[in-house]
DNA sequence: GCCCAGGGGGCTC
DNA sequence: GAGCCCCATGGG
């Protein structure tokens, strides 16, 4: 499998090149857009994020001491809005309670401990705990998406049903422990399905994934989507 | 107008 | 642990 899995990377960055991933200027603005994100377009986040930038309030520490209400109005265009703003204020007051506001004491925690932290935060689920490890903390944690089930199951390589665990564990047993790699895998399924694996229109003649469903021993015309 | 987008929590059984 | 509902904007 780890073969399969370095070959399917190896093609994606010859079509696509290096994503350069994650879009955000600093680890701060990395994790304000990991939460923004949740179940929503980027395109919505984006406009949120600017609105913060605006008024200021892109640094973790201002959105500590900002209205909650005041940033539920800011990102707004990001869907759930209320729930968010309570869900970046939930990671804020972990952040000063326990590390006394500081990334750098954060990220000092060994991995596995402060996933474990993360995952208690109300908010941070196991998608958005990882991409904070991964995006804003360079730690070797695979981040396991909508996009990677789709169309890892498409091109018949794992199962729809597995567990998002388990995700994460297949792609950590045969991919080498290294988080630009990780960074980069995980841009690149992102970029493919965006593009090209919409829920109603998994395939079409240039999409990678033809010659990537070769790859996983299966065809387009034999999974279900095709 | 309709569809859906890079989730997560809470509740029920 | 699975199956459901809730949240609730904006672009194609």
């Amino acid at each position: 499998m780890t073969h399969l899995l370095n070959e399917i990377y190896r093609q994606l960055f010859q079509a696509f090149g290096h994503r350069h991933w994650w879009p955000g200027e600093s680890r701060e603005e990395v994790i304000i857009g990991a939460i923004l994100t949740q179940n929503v377009a980027w395109r919505n986040v984006s406009s949120a994020i600017e609105n913060l930038r605006k008024h200021r309030l892109l640094t973790l520490a201002d959105i500590h001491r900002a209205n909650l209400e005041l940033i539920a109005s800011l990102i707004m265009s990001t869907r759930f809005f209320h729930q968010k703003a309570r869900k970046l204020k939930n990671f804020t007051g972990f952040l000063f309670t326990n590390y006394s506001g500081s990334l750098d004491e954060m990220f000092a925690r060994p991995t596995c401990e402060l996933r474990k932290e993360l995952l208690s935060i109300n908010g941070l689920g196991e998608e958005t705990a990882d991409s904070i490890l991964l995006y804003a903390g360079g730690k070797a944690v695979f981040v396991v998406d909508a996009y990677t089930k789709r169309i890892f199951s498409r091109m018949g390589i794992t199962s729809e049903e597995m567990t998002y665990q388990e995700y994460q564990a297949f792609f950590m047993s045969a991919l080498k422990p290294d988080a630009g790699l990780y960074n980069d895998y995980h841009a690149q399924i992102v970029y493919l399905g965006h593009h090209y694996c919409k829920a109603k229109n998994p395939a079409c003649d240039k999409c990678p994934i033809r010659r990537l469903c070769r790859l996983g021993g299966a065809t387009l015309e034999s999974t279900p989507a095709g």
